[in-house]
DNA sequence: CTCTCGATGCGCT
DNA sequence: GCGCATCGAGAGA
């Protein structure tokens, strides 16, 4: 299958956020193919975005954000979670997509030994929950998506506009507009989009 | 099913 | 010290 190349990341960040849906992020780990449909993404746009970690500039947390797009940004939430984003827009604009659902498509078996006593539902319907089903930690902050061979994105029949929801974003903290502005996107009635 | 609340590392002020 | 782009256990309906 097709991957996503450079020039699809580097592009305005709501649109990426919007033609992921559909596309299939793909584990290579230890020889087995783990993939995913995202099902769920959420758009953050540095320089006009409160919510977004990169707004107040460059740190060693958010470095990967300002790096070249079509790279990863996974960052470590909660003392106790990790987070995936694919880096977006000409480098140095420090813009993310959140990936934040995927419906489970290959390596199912494997996923639920990253899971375990969970349902096949809570596999990886959150941000948190796919980067344990897909082991992906802070090894992969900043692995490229493009050229790399352990985290890739395939490109797949995109999702129609008249079957993606939008709304507010889920979890953040910033000013009354970052609340509010509807750059969360899902898969209409997906059973794996997370509940926010 | 829904709701509440504690866990826990680390970058930032 | 504070607070976080979250999750899951436990209690109740």
């Amino acid at each position: 299958m097709q991957r996503l190349e450079r020039f699809f990341y580097n592009r305005d960040t709501v649109t990426v956020a919007r033609e992921l849906l559909g596309q299939v992020l793909v584990r290579q780990l230890d020889g087995e193919r783990i993939a995913g449909r995202i099902v769920e993404t959420e758009a953050y746009v540095a320089k006009i975005d409160t919510a977004c970690h990169a707004h107040r500039g460059k740190t060693a947390r958010n470095e990967a954000m300002f790096g070249p797009p079509g790279h990863a940004y996974v960052y470590f939430i909660y003392g106790m979670h990790f987070c995936f984003n694919v880096v977006t827009e000409p480098e140095g604009k420090a813009c993310a997509v959140l990936v934040r659902a995927l419906e489970p498509l290959e390596g199912i078996e494997t996923m639920r030994t990253h899971r375990p006593g969970r349902t096949d539902r809570e596999l990886t319907n959150g941000p948190a929950k796919l980067c344990y089903a897909l082991a992906i930690d802070r090894a992969l902050n900043g692995v490229d998506l493009v050229g790399g061979n352990e985290l890739w994105i395939e490109q797949e029949q995109p999702v129609g506009e008249a079957e993606i929801s939008s709304g507010p974003r889920i979890g953040v903290r910033g000013d009354e507009w970052a609340l509010s502005v509807p750059w969360r996107f899902w898969v209409t009635g997906n059973e794996w989009v997370s509940r926010g």
